[in-house]
DNA sequence: CCTATGTATTGACAAACATGATTTCAATAG
DNA sequence: CTATTGAAATCATGTTTGTCAATACATAGG
């Protein structure tokens, strides 16, 4: 797993000789390195932080019509910003008559979280 | 802190009432969304995250020529996300004579960590 | 000096993104 | 049925992003 690179004081090339041994950095790494970094991205824009916050917060499912006054966009910026955390299996959502009802999908922050402590 | 939403069942709206109680979100919640918001979208990007990946593991101080031949990536675009990296905080920079070397800055992720578990 | 090397910046460009207006869809009430 | 309401999808637009080629910058060695 863990990449070992050298940190060894450089000195100027021999002019031909590369920099550096060519370190390959492991394919399973690649991948999860991708998986946490879609949850990144879809964390990284202070709406949808706050939507994940919110619905967190309430441990249970709340209604599109109660997020959307939280922040001074329109219903349809909200719904967006709801597919893009959607898409990126931070929450689900379900349908009850007219409302649409969301949560957190804990699990989907697990990786993320281990890999960050 | 935390948000009261009220999660009762839903009635059709007698045409005219707001569909639900407008929600103030606080001021203090906003700037740590935008804050940790931040750190994500810095670390939304796959490539972004490995050399935050790498730094972390070496715990000390990474050259750049070792970074590059990591990555398929041209050298400028290496040098381009870890200044991405560098304006969100996330890593220093210290150069030694040519060779330029990288390293976490730990607390730039702690409210991060924090807030995702 | 001059040349070579490691790194950073600039310019360019396609792709992705955030947003709002408008429209579509689904479901409820009458 | 029709009208209305909540939510999602579509469209258009301006902005940001990731990438590389080319260039600039700084330093080390001759």
């Amino acid at each position: 797993m863990a990449v070992d690179l050298e940190l060894a004081p450089k000195t100027k090339r021999p002019a031909g000789e590369p920099c550096c041994e060519p370190v390959v950095y492991p394919d399973v790494a690649r991948e999860q390195a991708a998986r946490i970094a879609t949850i990144a991205k879809a964390l990284g824009d202070p709406i949808r932080l706050q939507l994940v916050d919110v619905l967190r917060k309430h441990a249970g499912k709340v209604c599109v019509c109660e997020l959307v006054p939280l922040f001074d966009l329109s219903q349809p910026t909200v719904s967006h910003h709801l597919k893009k955390l959607r898409e990126a299996g931070i929450v689900g959502s379900e349908r009850r008559g007219l409302w649409a009802y969301y949560y957190v999908i804990p699990e989907s922050l697990e990786e993320f979280s281990a890999w960050l402590s």
